[in-house]
DNA sequence: GCCATATCGTAGGAAGTCCTAATATTTTAC
DNA sequence: GTAAAATATTAGGACTTCCTACGATATGGC
């Protein structure tokens, strides 16, 4: 990763190679698919590294602002994944590693014997604030973009996210 | 991740809480980051699912363009990973397993003794074809976005990318 | 009431990502 | 010319994702 950079934009590299080779109908589409996994992984890594400190990641910091903004800062598993759009396992991988940092517990839900509740502790809400105001200061607040660039990309994702029915 | 999908768009969500929190200056970055996360994530389940039944994933079938595209279909492994930006490890585990199928095959440096090569097989040729035209018919060619918003979309990241120094 | 079906969470496994550390080889500096 | 630094790759571990399969519990139709 700290290797040096590669001359030319691998993206338009690409799209010149599927022109030539006469998929020039599918070039955009596949330039800005390359540009969003490689825009997902640099956020990523920044958001990571911040939070890395913290012995948290994205996927569990995610979580724990879901309970963090929830009613009673409880929640099933099942809405959780729901929410976070993952698969039930993930939710169980990550619940995990937040119960064994004392940041959520797990409990019974009072009518249905099947789910299971996650409950987010006070150390879990403090790391969360705590984890928030790094990560909105170091990564959020400036993404390398003007502001009017920012919340197009949002609108703009917004429309790939409604295709896909997010919402 | 075939459940209900929840009713209200969670980036929306996200961005209300974020200002009600008295996060109005990050709720942006934000927003767009979660947005290009979950875009990523809709984006590769896609073109994972085309690939499954070829046995490919979208990291080795990069892998796989990326040979076909240079000179004689034969480059190093630092190479693969300063053009792909994976970490080394990554590139070891992707041709692992792509000289496991025949598609790929390491050699040896004509000079540098250190250094390993990767060269596609015509099997390996023929398979990237295949995927390509697959990927590219049920993916690349209709994102769910106007072509206006594709280009303009590859645009936003592309300052993103430079503003990461990816070229 | 009772059985078939659906739902909820977890176990185990594959695949991808990264990291640190170690090995082998080359290049550079003195 | 040899020691130090740089380069290239692998090994092993942590983490996330998904998938399939399974046991436990709820629910609906009869």
């Amino acid at each position: 990763m700290s290797d040096a950079e590669p001359q030319r934009d691998l993206v338009a590299v690409a799209r010149e190679n599927w022109e030539a080779h006469g998929w020039a109908d599918a070039a955009p589409g596949m330039a800005a698919t390359t540009s969003i996994m490689r825009a997902q992984q640099i956020l990523l890594a920044r958001v990571d590294a911040q939070l890395r400190p913290l012995h948290l990641t994205f996927a569990r910091y995610e979580l724990l602002m879901l309970l963090t903004f929830s009613r009673d800062g409880v929640l099933p598993m099942r809405v959780i994944g729901e929410r976070l759009q993952v698969h039930p396992t993930s939710v169980t991988s990550a619940v995990d590693r937040l119960e064994k940092d004392d940041l959520v517990a797990r409990r019974q839900h009072p009518t249905d014997r099947r789910a299971i509740l996650v409950e987010i502790s006070d150390a879990g809400r403090k790391l969360a604030k705590r984890a928030t105001k790094l990560v909105n200061e170091t990564v959020f607040v400036d993404l390398g973009l003007s502001t009017a660039a920012v919340d197009e990309l949002t609108e703009l994702l917004n429309e790939l996210r409604r295709s896909e029915g997010d919402y």
